[in-house]
DNA sequence: CTGAAAGCGCTAACAA
DNA sequence: TTGTTAGCGCTTTCAG
């Protein structure tokens, strides 16, 4: 590989020089700037990343900090990452995938010590995740995929879960239901502080108690056998409700597949609405669910959007942001039964 | 951020030193590697990336090369990448997700040419894959998940497609199916020369010849409609298959679903074996399919595996493996109906 | 408009 | 067992 210093011989020019036509950051004459440019190109110059980063203060790489998970990844979770991905390479940066646990601390402290990124991006944040206090402590910039309860300082990027739960209710009141089940996350995720599942409990209930429907809620793991507990406990209910809102994909696919087995019709005695959940996971179960989520890229954009003001200086103060839902209806949700 | 001369000066050494008792490439006494580790510590130390990739030939970060897709990602795909990184930070690597289109070669040629990384792994490997050639030119490390057909010299981990497929159709012979039907990617993506479908074909035609089976095979795109069209096509068949093998998620969902639509049982009148699907997807569908596939993560370890060991030399030769399909028996296949 | 030169924070060869 | 020093390939200030 060339260097820097070749290039400049080959066209004649001072090493800084061949530095100043890439960077920009000074006028060259249009003579100069040619062949410095064919020197590149005939030598298929490319700079050195890592000489760029310990001399000048760039450093091209944001780091996606997407904690593993026991609960596996869904689809839809990982258009999340790989629209980030791709508004990061959009603005000139390189994505890091890092995930170590979201507790492994000192893990954090010592990649943000590295100075390797420029920025870190935070998913699956908890109500009071400890994350932001390292990443605080090292001055680093940093943005978050949904935000923690105290965030007034933070740029952050999150799904509107008031409006999403009371979209979700307000549609099935208009469909004449009157009684909902909601399916959380699993009690351990609630302790854990799982932000979407409790910013939707909130929304939903607000939203029931609007309409002057009634709820009951159950908690499950986010698994088929979660999924087929939810439909047990539903089965428990008297009198049942006609319609169900679930949060998370593989429990609800649970759910709607245990309800067939069971001979429940969807949407004919229960409608089930889909919070959260992307368009092909929707349509990887029968009846195709109805769902309301963002749109998973815009959030992602805008996430990685606001990290990088944050990194750049180009903007002051926080980024936040809440991203609308939409509403699919698909096969899964109908009149309530009489 | 301290940086190596502040611990040296602080521990009272010389700022070599310090590096040597980070590297360990020289033997420190007891008392002053006691004193360094102090001093770093006191100052919560972490040497600099960018400094040490400069300086030293070292550059810890691996890319990932996964390619941007139309059809979208599934759950299994990710568990490539998650599993891959996880083996890549155990062996004390970076993870750069890397998702231009696989046709950008120059962009590929950029890449390496900053030399951020210290070698790439490549996914969704085709036939003939343009990304080898590149790579090979540059001179840089590099491995793949899966394989093109000129594959000598190449550090790869596939899957054992052959066997994947003669294991299905033994398993359906031993149920006494005498007819199949295999729904393959679309004819777009065979052109493109997609490894694991044509691999697959090939191998269930054999499997199918020796059993003295007969075989069918319908393209589709891998969603939804790809599924219902999939299903379409079996309706006009006749006689009709009692099995069908089906390569991508999305299609397989939706060719069960849609047959359920249909009023088709499986498995009572139609066994259906998803080969290469995960376990996730596999339970989010009913029935839960029957799959063929390798443990994902196994593959991922191996390949990164093969990356590491041709970066840091500690091999010979390429190294070339094939992993052995599991089959998890679930709820859509059962005897062929009489 | 362009060149010279001082680092950036390390690794590793050379010297003791 | 430890210290000294020459780079690694760039960015950017200081000088023309």
């Amino acid at each position: 590989m060339a260097t820097r210093d070749e290039v400049a011989r080959l066209a004649g020019v001072s090493p800084s020089t061949v530095s100043y036509v890439i960077s920009g950051r000074r006028t060259i004459s249009e003579a100069t700037k040619a062949r410095v440019l064919a020197a590149m190109r005939e030598l298929s110059y490319t700079p050195d990343a890592f000489a760029q980063g310990l001399a000048g203060s760039r450093r091209g790489i944001l780091a996606l900090h997407f904690p593993t998970s026991v609960d596996g990844y869904s689809s839809t979770e990982f258009e999340y990452v790989t629209a980030a991905m791709e508004r990061a390479r959009a603005l000139g940066y390189h994505m890091l995938l890092w995930s170590n646990p979201m507790t492994d601390v000192m893990g954090l402290e010592s990649l943000v010590g590295q100075k390797l990124v420029a920025g870190v991006l935070l998913m699956e944040v908890s109500i009071n995740d400890p994350r932001f206090d390292v990443l605080r402590r090292a001055g680093i910039p940093f943005a978050s995929i949904g935000r923690p309860d105290d965030s007034a300082d933070l740029s952050y990027v999150d799904n509107d879960f008031a409006e999403a739960g009371r979209m979700a209710v307000d549609y099935l009141a208009g469909l004449g239901h009157q009684s909902i089940m909601y399916i959380n996350v699993s009690v351990e995720d609630q302790d854990a502080g799982n932000g979407p599942a409790i910013r939707t409990a909130r929304a939903i209930s607000d939203a029931v108690r609007v309409q002057g429907m009634s709820m009951r809620e159950v908690p499950v793991e986010n698994n088929a056998r979660g999924g087929r507990a939810a439909l047990d406990a539903y089965l428990d209910l008297h009198p049942r409700p006609t319609a169900v809102l679930a949060l998370k994909e593989f429990a609800t696919a649970g759910f709607v597949n245990a309800a067939g087995m069971a001979s429940l019709r969807i949407p004919e005695n229960l409608s089930v609405i889909a919070l959260g959940v992307g368009d092909r996971s929707a349509e990887m179960v029968a009846p195709a669910l109805t769902t309301v989520a963002p749109p998973g890229e815009v959030v992602s954009h805008a996430a990685v959007d606001a990290l990088v003001q944050k990194i750049e200086g180009s903007s002051q103060g926080a980024v936040q942001q809440l991203i609308a839902p939409l509403m699919t209806v698909r096969d899964s949700t109908g009149p309530a039964p009489r």
